[in-house]
DNA sequence: AAATATAGCTGACATTGGTCAGATAAATAA
DNA sequence: TTATTTATCTGACCAATGTCAGCTATATTT
């Protein structure tokens, strides 16, 4: 008998589902409660606003509140008023709270590396997991706006260069190519935005101011485990409503049609295409789309 | 900034857990606390014995009792001494109970139809998940004896097929094989294994008994998706196990060059090469190995 | 300044999950 | 037969989690 797709499904939520009790249990292992050893992890991760916190665990103010309190107690977070809003408090890590978030992190990390080590095609198990990840959170994907030269912002950029060198017949140089100047992707010329999912980079767009007057799109990106879920779609959105909150009254865009994906969802977002505005090697498709 | 192999690991684990803790709540909203939904679906899965769910959920023998007391109670839940051993007994669904499985069977397939429907490309996605199943689950492979012609044996046999004739330059026409008499592999003669991953055929293997003599390994495949995980090796080991038991002193084998991983691995396991020992039209390969 | 809203804290309490030491009844060994 | 082992159940207990109403201090609105 056939497995069906939903058996599939259903059979890796089993074996997942399994496979984070484990961790939990190796997280009780440090003689604290979960709920605290959540909480520490999350002040850990960057999050300091308590209420941020609370939000994101789910938790209600109250048990929040003693669970902080208790890791106070223990010595590994510190809070204090925060300096805008003294009803706010922010949580911080003190030197040994930072010691046990980094022990709580080595298991973690120890259980990948592990999983790692005993599968035959790290690429494979990766590019999967990487793939699942994006469709179950393609819901709590975040765009932030970065500076270009960031790493994370480079690191995308280097993903969506190695793409169209691999896509274009010819190849692709960026530097034979007209590279926006990083300076006019930053506010107030432009902007650049990276969409992060559970910390991890998958996409990235830029908006490129021209004195003040008009906006060009550029460095569009989504990585290839994110593909389909409408990601540049959401992508153009923001920098759409970026672009009108800069008072910017037309957006551009260069594309090539090795690249049909991309050509069809300008056409489908309802943007039209018009004659060369440029005289970069690569493009030879031209957009345009008042606001 | 590159995402790191461990950071892509630890971000789906990230999501994977946001979403077993939406799946968690969405249970919840049945008005049953999460331990008794979690006993009445092992129930309703098949498990009867109380013991063996309470092992499965990892529960202690009173928490157990006492949430089967409560599954009892609220009528979804017969309970009878097992008729082998009265000590024992099993729990079996009442109708309304069946009712109530069948509930919570339609939270968590309509969340996996969700997610199907959702994605662009069925196909990347349930391999991907097959992948991982089989990766994190490597552990926990069932080796079931079955009859070959139960339908998930065939449901084996079939792919079993279907690499070979696409694997084999002339393809592969199981009619033009010699095709072992289901009988020969069935107890007393000989047996069938099949590889079960959380309840889903990820492999299998065939023991064919001539006269009691000699026995001849048929029929050895694994999913692609469990690949690497050296769960031939296992295979073969029980049927080895199972070809002592039989009192076999020797077992024989035929495979194909165009299956270099397989004549490796026969190679590996210790088995010589000999010569031809049937007038089979595929194989060009044949292996013995004495008991 | 007074009223209202907000963020977080505290105490009281219920539920759930988990543990343990017997109790009971059936099976098995001596 | 009697003693021992096994499978489950019961009662007592505790820690963790979750919920709620009210409290305090600060910010915001009127």
């Amino acid at each position: 008998m056939q497995p069906t797709d939903i058996d599939r499904i259903r059979r890796f939520h089993r074996t997942v589902t399994r496979e984070t009790g484990v961790m939990d249990q190796s997280f009780l292992g440090r003689g604290r409660p979960l709920g605290a050893a959540r909480v520490l992890n999350a002040i850990g991760r960057g999050m300091e606003e308590v209420g941020a916190i609370r939000d994101y665990l789910g938790l209600d103010s109250g048990l929040m509140s003693r669970l902080l309190r208790s890791l106070e107690d223990e010595g590994l977070v510190e809070t204090h008023p925060a300096p805008q809003d003294a009803r706010r408090r922010v949580a911080r890590l003190t030197h040994k709270g930072r010691a046990e978030f980094e022990a709580y992190e080595d298991l973690s990390n120890t259980r990948a590396q592990r999983l790692l080590d005993h599968h035959p095609n790290r690429a494979d198990l990766l590019a999967a997991m990487d793939l699942i990840a994006s469709a179950l959170g393609q819901h709590a994907v975040e765009f932030v706006e970065a500076d270009p030269r960031d790493p994370t912002s480079v690191w995308c950029l280097s993903e969506y260069f190695a793409e169209l060198s691999r896509r274009f017949e010819r190849g692709f140089e960026v530097h034979l190519s007209r590279d926006p100047e990083a300076t006019d992707m930053i506010a107030p010329k432009g902007a650049f935005f990276v969409a992060m999912s559970d910390g991890l980079p998958i996409g990235c767009g830029g908006l490129k101011g021209h004195d003040g007057t008009w906006g060009e799109v550029k460095r569009l990106w989504v990585s290839p485990a994110a593909r389909g879920l409408k990601l540049a779609t959401r992508l153009m959105e923001v920098i759409e409503a970026r672009a009108r909150d800069l008072g910017m009254g037309v957006l551009r865009l260069d594309t090539n049609s090795q690249l049909p994906e991309a050509v069809a969802m300008y056409r489908r977002l309802g943007w039209t295409e018009i004659e060369r505005f440029n005289d970069d090697p690569y493009p030879d498709v031209f957009f345009e789309r008042r606001l």
